[in-house]
DNA sequence: CACAATGGCTTAAGCGCTTCAGAAAGTCCA
DNA sequence: TGGACTTTCTGAAGCGCTTAAGCCATTGTG
């Protein structure tokens, strides 16, 4: 008749078959519950009347459970998904969670280090995930808030949440040590952004070290305590701040670096995809990796390999970090305790994209 | 005292501050609803009782509006995101939607060209955005039934949904016309998965155009037609299916073009990540390109541009399809009547892959 | 054969919020 | 001064579902 006729309801199709609205939901959740005679009859009902299940919204409502997990990120998505680091993490998360029927909502990241407060007071999720958030982002304490169980990967531990890391200090301690072994002492770091407002160029080491992120920093102390042991200079080492995250940027900066007289010999690179934009633009300029300078990464990523030369670089198991913070994820939303904070293992790999200083 | 707290609901504030829970809910929802004074009053309360705002599961039930949106991918979120056209298409399509306060809720694909059924009937979300599915997707079924508003992302329209698209079969026709001006006359397609039953390897013209995507269909499509009307006979275009979603099953999957005798002295491929994988392995194998095979690409998505040489390729406005998708979604969440599909231009783009035939 | 156990269904009390139609109290203007 | 408005707040009816508790008839048991 006219316009959109009322979707029909649960008590629809009670009524329809002629039993309590409760023997519907049974028919649903609980098969169990009722005869096969008469749940085979109020589906054939539902079907008819074009009922498509209990609405996902009341029945949260009534369980107070949503289905989904939020997962907070610290930028935009585009940029975000650019990271094969994260995109792998993400996938196990979601493989994990899944068969227990859990979606991921995602909440990018405004410009204070996280995703809006009030975005994350009004998601519909169980839990939250914090992917390297800025320190004391805003979404955390609306997390803290709602009183949603929390999971952190990458970052300090929050009170009360579970979280994942990775050895990052030792990685960077263990890929600055591989390149001293070759003889370099002329290095330079290519950083992703460090400050709470990004500028993009020269960083001092002091300001490097309060980078807004966890994981930068720690690489960034295991890099420069590393050179430090080993006689060379923090103060001499050239530290460059990406100014945009893309590409193109990541290749401007890298060669800002490499430009400098002296050249440094070997670059320090806070990931694979900062390494992969330096070999490009070294590339491009004819220098020759690593017979005129060396390139290490972090992360290990797929492109990693593919790269010519090989990058060498610091692995680190993404997809075990993913899925272990899905199955904590999955352990607080049993009403788990937060276990002990997990820090996962990394490994120098090296490949062609490091050698001997000539 | 014993375990946690009950959580503050809207009554607890409305009988702390000594008012009805309907000037609490304004407090938060229409402040012009009450006076200042009584506003702050109340948010001071709130504040107190450790009350962190209205519920979004109870204000969902309430309003009958989720703020999500369901967005359904064919495969799995690693495989998507390594794809740089979607994570652009999906950061403008966030981007769009997000002041209106909407976030993503993402739906993984199964096995079968698309989430599982379940999942979209379980879904929060007030509407749903298919990318790319495959045709009758159980997914597609289930979002009917729910009688969820329905965006459509390089598909065929379905019936009451809104739709963007793009030249597919134009661009493609346009890229093997240009290699055909070269001189080109032996030809291979590297296409994504085309069957339901993906097995990897050869495809004859007649399977390949039953692609179970639309994309794939039209690309296709575009390319045998030009070819045919330039008097190359399809049949003896070799076709082959990619065996998996990695860069690495791409490159064995392109050597197994480049590799046949006679070698084709042109390669079609279906999307930018497979002309990539098979430049990085025709320059692997020490094959010059274009000097000893042309490569074009689809979609010219930013590696495209990196890549030494340059891919020749089909644009698309990735990011205008996002954010047009957005639009539209935003539109039938008004209430509005789905508008007429649109279809996005495309353009070719003549870089360093490819050249004359020798 | 009386009694407990079981299966099958219903009753009813929520879950926490929004919103519409007022009521009460002030404000304005002729 | 009094009627027409405003402003500010309240009452109450939902939104659509889940689930514990309970009722009744049947079945099994010693």
């Amino acid at each position: 008749m006219a316009g959109t006729r009322r979707r029909p309801t649960l008590d629809d199709v009670a009524n329809a078959v002629g039993v309590s609205r409760a023997t519907v939901s049974n028919a649903y959740n609980r098969p169990d519950q009722l005869s096969a005679s008469l749940r085979d009859e109020v589906l054939r009902a539902a079907r008819r009347l074009g009922y498509a299940g209990p609405d996902p919204i009341a029945r949260s409502l009534a369980t107070k459970r949503t289905g989904a997990i939020a997962f907070m990120l610290d930028t935009g998505l585009s940029a975000a998904f650019s990271d094969p680091a994260l995109s792998i993490t993400l996938d196990a998360l979601a493989t994990t969670v899944d068969p227990e029927g859990h979606a991921l909502l995602l909440l990018p990241g405004g410009h204070d280090g996280g995703p809006p407060a009030d975005r994350v007071l009004t998601a519909q999720a169980d839990l939250a995930v914090a992917y390297s958030l800025a320190d004391g982002a805003p979404a955390l304490r609306a997390v803290r808030r709602r009183g949603l169980p929390l999971v952190v990967i990458d970052q300090p531990v929050v009170p009360g949440s579970a979280r994942v890391g990775v050895e990052d200090r030792a990685g960077a301690a263990a890929a600055a040590r591989h390149l001293l072994s070759l003889g370099h002492r002329r290095f330079g770091i290519l950083s992703a952004q460090c400050l709470s407002t990004p500028r993009g160029g020269p960083l001092t080491a002091e300001e490097a070290l309060r980078s807004r992120q966890l994981y930068n920093r720690e690489r960034m102390a295991g890099y420069l305590d590393t050179l430090a042991t080993a006689g060379v200079d923090p103060a001499g080492v050239p530290i460059w701040e990406t100014s945009g995250l893309s590409r193109e940027h990541a290749m401007r900066d890298a060669w800002a670096l490499l430009d400098r007289v002296p050249r440094p010999t070997a670059l320090l690179c806070m990931s694979d995809e900062l390494a992969l934009a330096a070999l490009a633009v070294a590339n491009r300029h004819q220098l020759a990796v690593p017979g005129d300078v060396s390139i290490v990464g972090f992360d290990d990523t797929p492109p990693a390999r593919w790269a010519e030369p090989g990058l060498t670089t610091v692995r680190q198991d993404l997809a075990g970090k993913g899925r272990l913070a899905g199955e904590l994820a999955l352990h607080l939303l049993r009403g788990g305790q937060p276990p002990k904070p997990t820090t996962l293992d990394v490994e120098l790999v090296v490949r062609g994209s490091t050698g001997p200083v000539h």
